[in-house]
DNA sequence: TGGGTGACGACGC
DNA sequence: AGCGTCGCCACCC
């Protein structure tokens, strides 16, 4: 393609560009689009960009989207004509498969990406707290900066950004509202019901017979309670010393 | 430059 | 238990 096509391209009405770009084409002029993807919460807007994806959001009314996508990235975003490898990863991984997806996080800050990058650690029927992301990360005072740089993550549900609640374990804020955050939490197999009723009774950390304390919201420790005989609640990091306990390695307790 | 904002958290009633 | 206050930090004017 030379140069001048790629203006002429560009120039061109993007509504009505030919079936017959391919996603190659669109690749080499650097435009950007989006698909329709079904996900845990519905359908969502996925765009994505030569390096990958660059935005999730519910699914709703197209000329909102376009117009929040530019108004976000300062870059255009046109419908897709099909998927490419990139799309179909997002597809497949909305959809509960364990696909590598490549993430487009250019427009975000160095800090927003620390964040981003450890919350997409954070694995399926987990859950950890603001507090503990900013400690992982090397910031253990920017609590409430790790909130607003997830409450900023471009694409939700592709890093797991609802998989970060309060320190108390109430579930916190979320871009498509707390519910939703709960929903997910919940379809992931945590049990926010049995998290609550051990934090109701002072405990903040839990230990199993085997020797190890967990955060109530350690998805560890769902499994060890099937295979060991009981648990017990703690409610400082001292007692849990006292009890000659080690911290699990999964979930990486903090102090209270 | 500096003051305002916010998906937090600890404390005090 | 729930609310106001304040400290914290990154980011935006």
């Amino acid at each position: 393609m030379t140069e001048s096509n790629v203006h002429d391209y560009r120039d061109a009405t993007l509504r009505s560009v030919s079936p017959n770009f391919t996603a190659k084409v669109f690749a080499e002029i650097g435009l950007d689009r989006y698909t329709i993807c079904p996900s845990a919460i519905g359908d969502v807007y996925v765009a994505w960009s030569t390096p990958g994806v660059a935005a999730v959001r519910l699914a709703g009314d197209e000329q909102t989207f376009e117009a929040w996508y530019t108004e976000r990235f300062g870059r255009r975003v046109v419908p897709a004509v099909e998927d490419d490898s990139v799309s179909a990863a997002a597809r497949a991984k909305l959809q509960g498969g364990r696909v590598t997806v490549p993430i487009d996080l250019r427009d975000c800050s160095p800090f927003e990406q620390r964040v981003l990058h450890e919350a997409a650690e954070i694995r399926r029927g987990n859950a950890r707290p603001y507090r503990w992301l900013a400690r992982e990360i090397g910031a253990p005072d920017a609590t409430r900066a790790v909130g607003n740089a997830l409450g900023r993550n471009p694409v939700p549900l592709l890093i797991p950004c609802h998989r970060v609640i309060r320190t108390d374990c109430s579930v916190g804020g979320y871009v498509f509202g707390s519910d939703a955050k709960r929903a997910l939490l919940e379809s992931e197999g945590l049990d926010l019901g049995a998290v609550e009723k051990i934090v109701d009774r002072g405990f903040r950390y839990v230990a199993t017979d085997d020797g190890y304390f967990c955060l109530p919201t350690c998805g560890d420790i769902a499994t060890r309670l099937g295979v060991v005989p009981g648990y017990f609640g703690l409610r400082t990091l001292e007692e849990a010393h006292a009890h000659g306990l080690a911290p699990c390695t999964s979930c990486r307790p903090i102090a209270a």
